[in-house]
Parts: C-alpha cells; structure tokens; sequence
DNA sequence: CTATGTGAATTTATTCACAGCA
DNA sequence: TGCTGTGAATAAATTCACATAG
C-alpha cells in the first residue's frame, strides 16, 4: 500500500460500503470477496478493490475481506466511531422525519437537541429531545455539538447557517433547497430530495 | 452548437439551476449571466456555460441567459414539462414527510397516489389522498402513474419495487437504505440521508 | 467592450490486466 | 488455484483560453 490522496468519490461510496458490510456483521457473516460485495452493492468489484487499496491492504488473497475488519476500518477512516452529536434546527415535516429516521443510529449519529422559532413548538418534547428555541443555538459549543442538520424554509437557511457558525458548528447537513454561504473551514454538505427526483424522468423512455 | 451525449453530471447539475432559475423568476429577473448565476449556486461560471452548451445556444453574447427562456429548455431537456404524477409505497414517518414535502409541486411532481401493508393505515386520508392496501398496486398501469417513491422498511424494498415494475412503473425514488434490483429498462435512483451525513465527518477538522 | 460558446489542455476517475500472495 | 492489490490504459469531467457574436 502506498499513500494516496482518497477521492472525493471514493468518500461517497464508503458509506455504501459500510452499510452493507454492517447488514452483513449482523447476518454473522465473517468474510466477503469484492465480488460478493459487488454484486450486493450492484458496483464493479475492480472498484471496490481499488477504493480499499487507497488506504489499506485489509483482504486476504485468495480469501476476502474480513467483515469486521472492514467495518471498524472504513469507520475509522470516515471518523464514525464513536458517537457523533447532532442539532437539528427546524422541525416542520422534514425536521420530524429527520428526528425519527432509524438510519442515523446505525453510524453512531444521535439527534440531542433540537431547535425551531416557532413560540407553539419550543417546549414540546420529541422522544428525548426537547425542543429549544433558536436563540439558545448559541449553547451548542459549549454543548459540545459540531454538527447540525438545517431543515428549515428556503428563506431562513442563510441566517440559520450564520447561527451556527457563530455557535462554532463544523459540519452543516443542509436540507433547506438552496445553496448557502459558509466560511471554508465549515463543511455543508446539502441534500434536496426533490432534485433527484427532478432527474428521474430523463431517463425513462420516451413519452 | 454541436450533438453531444450530454453527461450524467451535467443532467446532475440541471435541476440545481431549474432551482435557482425559477427562484429568480419568482424574484421578476429577466436575465442573468453565467457569472452571476454562478455565484448565485457556488460554482464556476465555465461550468455552467459548458453544461448548457451541450443542448443549445441559449445565451446572448455580451448580455447573459434569458431566464425565462432558460427555465423552459431545461424542463424540456429534464422532461419536467408537464405534470408528473408519483405513487409512494410506504406511508412511515419517512413516507409523510415525503408526501408533505413542497419542493416536488415546483418540478411539477404530484403525489396522487400512496400504498401501505398496515390495515391501521390504509384507508387514512392524507390531505387528498386516501391511503390504498398495496396489493392495489396492480393499478398504477391503468391509472397511467409510471413514477414511484419506496419508503418502506429496507427488508421490505425488494419485494416492494419487484411489485412496482409489475406494475408497469419505469422510475423509482428509493428511499429504503439499501440496493434493490431491477430490469435494466427501470431507472432507480437512491436516496439515504444518512449515507450524506456519514461522510461529514470525514471533513471536520481533525479530532 | 461584455459575456457566450467551445476546442484544447489538464485533471480526475474508471476500467483493465495481471503480478503476487495465501 | 482464488482473490487481492496496483500500475498502466482508457475514459470522462473539469478547467482554461480565446475566438466570436451582440
């Protein structure tokens, strides 16, 4: 193995990797070959080989892939091994869905505050969770909290990613549909489902 | 301007001006050059004159893109034009927010129709819709729909878009956290939240 | 003089083919 | 022999630089 820059790329389909890999611990499963994973994870495994090979030589020839191996590698390269605090701030319809999807447990995310501007909501409590007013935003670096989930109107997104640089948070997930400005030290990255599905009919047949 | 395949990344991007293009209608601009329409979306003003150039001259030199005119073109290149009408499978809290979701109307998405396994369920009325058993699905054909949104449980996902290609559907939106299979004539395309959020972690600085 | 449109250059990512290890 | 690991080849995407049109 020899140093090599990890490609963006190669980043975004580490959690892919890893989830399958987590389904497969759980189904007692040992060892996988990158064929096997491949065609689970419907890649190449030529791919898969080459993105391992970025950052360690963790299979064994003629073998496979020791899963657990695997896991706590690629865990330890996406920095997901211990538990990772999250502020969601906004909890319309998105926000709850946010709050309630299972999905995030699995890579050590835990949802531990929650923060809207409504008067009605502030208060009410969401599971463990109760939600703040956004003035409180403030409390998270202390709260040792350095990364929050945005989900809120088109038109708040911008003063809401101002917040929480000011509250020093390191990591945005931005579900809010529109681009925001952040100094370059803070990572965003933005997630707007209905721009996947605005692709979708471009590749059916023709209508 | 010349034929060129137009690339995956290019259609990627498409919807992310549609966005800000129709933004900025609402807003009553009329035109706009590729620098600041680049600004506006944080990236690079070749990039986008590239990205167009694929499939037209639509700008006027020393003048920038008619909005209106860009707006049109690229719902006809995305097939966004008319109304697009989506079932979703899987009425959870995913599937709700899904269907409250606003940003589908503006690409002319409609969600006419939602199925779910639970008898508690099915027969609610969410809004206009009125929740169907999904052994209902078998009626998307007649009913013309040939979009659908999985957001059940992930064991659940392969059996769910198998029913959907009977039932005629060419396009999935698969929110279930996992691969499914299907005809190569079906376009699926993948959404897991949690597979953004597990790589931002990776860009914090170091801990 | 401004801003588009596009070949050419560069960079980045994917695919291949096979050497090398268990 | 089976499957990984990786240089080399190929393909694709991005960036540049500038000719060209309004």
């Amino acid at each position: 193995m020899r140093y090599h820059k990890i490609s963006d790329e190669t980043i975004r389909r580490l959690p892919v990797y890893l989830r399958d890999l987590l389904t497969l611990s759980e189904q007692g499963r040992s060892s996988i070959s990158s064929n096997d994973l491949a065609s689970l994870l419907g890649v190449n495994p030529w791919q898969i080989r080459k993105d391992f090979s970025y950052f360690g030589d963790f299979g064994t020839r003629g073998v496979g892939y020791d899963v657990e191996n695997l896991i706590r590698q690629i865990k330890k390269i996406l920095r997901l091994s211990g538990v990772n605090k999250v502020a969601l701030v906004g909890v319309g319809n998105l926000g709850m869905a946010v709050m309630a999807y299972p999905g995030f447990k699995r890579y050590g995310f835990e949802i531990v505050a929650a923060f809207d501007s409504a008067a009605g909501k502030v208060g009410k409590q969401i599971g463990d969770v109760r939600i703040e007013d956004v003035v409180a935003l403030n409390t998270l670096q202390r709260r040792n909290i350095h990364v929050a989930a945005i989900a809120v109107p088109r038109d708040a997104a911008q003063e809401t990613a101002d917040a929480l640089v000011d509250a020093g948070i390191k990591g945005i997930l931005n579900f809010s549909p529109c681009y925001i400005t952040v100094p370059k030290k803070v990572k965003v990255i933005t997630i707007d489902i209905a721009m996947d599905l605005a692709r979708l009919p471009y590749y059916l047949p023709g209508n």
